[in-house]
DNA sequence: CGACTCATTGACGTAGCTCAAGGTATGTGG
DNA sequence: CCACATACCTTGAGCTACGTCAATGAGTCG
């Protein structure tokens, strides 16, 4: 059974020729580019072909939420048809250079409506996007900050982990945003673990020395 | 642009006589009943002909998450191959006699495969879900529960707003689930709501009387 | 080597939680 | 129709987790 990820990779990557072979836009963006212009509505969709992407919800406050990253092999963000109010607030911003190929709403509804395998896969990518939200909004909601935090440094390096000695690349404004916490408290939580020999800081880095023991701070819904 | 709604009515209900003409188990459910066992993964979906059920996600410390509402033609829960572990923390109880059209996954499989109506509008109900979801991780998570409770207001009744003189059928309880908070903390912001003459309380109903006062106190991102 | 970003820790204020007590509709059985 | 039970609602008091503000330290880069 499937625990929440954050990172998405590779679940149109068996479309990648197929895309490659439709009409389309091919694109390159820096390192800190955004995707498109925040502000209005989704009007193009995009198969990343290298480099991540980061997604997040700017809130009128001042603060936002990033939501989840985006790799090679995937599609963002989600094709519909449908506008929604929250989309203006959603920025897509590349963490690093990337390469993708982008498809306005219409090229990806003729291929949506032509092509059987592939709207099978977009409908297991919203159900995997729901997952994660449903885990955060239900879940997560109810959980003290320290075991938000918990729970996030087991399930972010979930894909690559082996049984010990796993690194997570962030800053830990960027993971106190994922969490909605404030920076600062965040600190405080890793400096427990830190204290416990569970993981290492560094700049823009968290290295996971004990998974196991990570674990065993993890609620039930997580491991 | 669409807002987020908590409840889902009509979404498919261009469908109900394919739905009717197809392999199903027709069902009928008592106030209070459980659609199906909680404690595994999705094994049925749904299409409701009449009545209105409420899903809802346990929380292991006992609390839940009330995240919607679904009533007559609509399909719950979405169609996905994939198992996830959140799935078996999900409950809908049926809050009036409800009859609905049971589907297993591999009969809903064979509808989604053969009905490219279908398929897309699975994908235009997801998006309205992520929509929602979104919006509660992502925008609720960061206002006071003041903010939320006038949000939540504002947004339940949308689909049946006059100018003034809706009504919320629901106990403070239920209020306070889906926004998970404290059932004390939200009678606190009723009784502001009251004092300002914007809302009436009464057992199990809100009666919503001045509906532009409430939108001032609302999110820019709701109205 | 200086400037900038990122990380850490302490002091303090407050939103929201828990506990507790009491009030008010609604339903039920005699 | 009344007595009683059972929700549901309201308000107060005290506690605490977490946010803000502030000062300092530690990597990294041009």
């Amino acid at each position: 059974m499937r625990t929440p990820r954050y990172l998405f990779t590779g679940d149109f990557a068996a479309f990648a020729d197929y895309f490659r072979a439709q009409p389309h836009q091919e694109r390159r963006f820096r390192k800190g580019d955004c995707l498109w212009a925040p502000g209005q509505p989704f009007q193009s969709l995009y198969y990343i072909l290298s480099g991540v992407a980061q997604t997040y919800t700017a809130h009128e406050n001042g603060r936002r939420k990033i939501t989840s990253f985006h790799g090679a092999g995937t599609v963002f963000p989600g094709y519909h048809q449908q506008d929604f109010r929250i989309e203006s607030a959603i920025v897509t911003v590349a963490l690093t250079d990337l390469h993708a190929l982008e498809f306005t709403k219409e090229q990806f509804r003729r291929m949506f409506a032509e092509n059987a395998r592939l709207n099978a896969q977009v409908v297991e990518w919203y159900a995997s996007y729901v997952n994660l939200l449903l885990y955060e909004a239900a879940h997560q909601e109810y959980n003290s900050t320290f075991l938000k935090l918990c729970n996030l440094l087991y399930l972010l390096p979930a894909q690559q982990a082996g049984p010990d000695g796993c690194v997570v690349a962030m800053t830990q404004d960027d993971l106190a945003d994922i969490l909605c916490v404030s920076r600062v408290q965040l600190t405080r939580g890793l400096s427990v673990l830190r204290a416990e020999q569970i993981i290492r800081t560094h700049r823009g880095r968290i290295d996971i020395l004990d998974r196991p023991a990570l674990a065993q701070y993890c609620s039930l819904e997580t491991r």
